[in-house]
DNA sequence: ACTAACTTACGACACGCGTCGTAGATGGTC
DNA sequence: GACCATCTACGACGCGTGTCGTAAGTTAGT
């Protein structure tokens, strides 16, 4: 089981992201897309790659006097252990009033979210039924 | 509208919690019920409760040479609050790969929760189509 | 009033993350 | 080879939170 910490703050999950989508890049690359964006200047993208290095979530080679990065981890299971960190704390003491404060907080944030909630729901449903 | 910031971390959370569940308490209280067995030392819970002081989140009296706590904002305002905050960093850029994930996420934590996260989406729904 | 016991106040440190600045390394150009 | 543009390495700082230690304040017992 290898242990690697998971991208613990906002940017360093946007930059993460942006490296699962376009395959492979450089941290000027990301920059443009992410840090430019937001107002940072490069360096700071670059720590921020250096710091998912260190994490071992992106491997990088060197490609010219750039690097070239390349996500290590699956966005899949980035995803899910992010979304069960979150859900633990949030249900944590009491799982019951905790759901209802979420389902509000899906339905705030996107009255539309509600119908793939459900369609969530039914699929994991069936999965766990076997039916 | 009065600006308080919320219980930023899990342990700032836990305290308030408590709180909430005896309606009013000391320091001593909430460190025989959270901080002890957390293996923490008295004063951590004290400080804890201080900073929740400072954020305006509790009110205290002194009551005797102990102070009595009581908590200053509704226990649903912070759950909406930790929950919309906490799914907006989630569902962020993929709203739908995201739920998707939350779903699991929830199933993983407890199985029955599942049964709660439709009644509550029939809920929300029903009060919302108002029939 | 003096002291022992307990409480609060406050400062301190660690750690993670966002953020930047600077110095050093690398590669292309004349 | 000298020079310049770019990139990386790394240290630094601020802020929020968890965590504790110590000093100062309050109360009760004698």
């Amino acid at each position: 089981m290898k242990r690697m910490r998971l991208p613990g703050g906002d940017l360093e999950y946007a930059v993460l992201e942006k490296v699962w989508d376009l395959g492979t890049a450089t941290a000027r690359d990301i920059h443009s897309l992410v840090g430019e964006p937001a107002g940072l200047v490069y360096t700071t993208t670059a720590k921020v790659l250096d710091r998912l290095h260190e994490k071992g979530l992106v491997t990088r080679e060197r490609k010219g006097k750039a690097f070239s990065y390349r996500a290590r981890i699956a966005r899949k299971v980035v995803d899910h252990a992010r979304a069960r960190t979150a859900l633990s704390r949030l249900l944590g003491a009491r799982p019951h009033t905790a759901v209802a404060a979420l389902v509000e907080a899906v339905e705030s944030i996107d009255p539309r979210l509600l119908d793939e909630l459900e369609r969530a729901v039914a699929a994991r449903r069936r999965s766990k039924h076997g039916t």
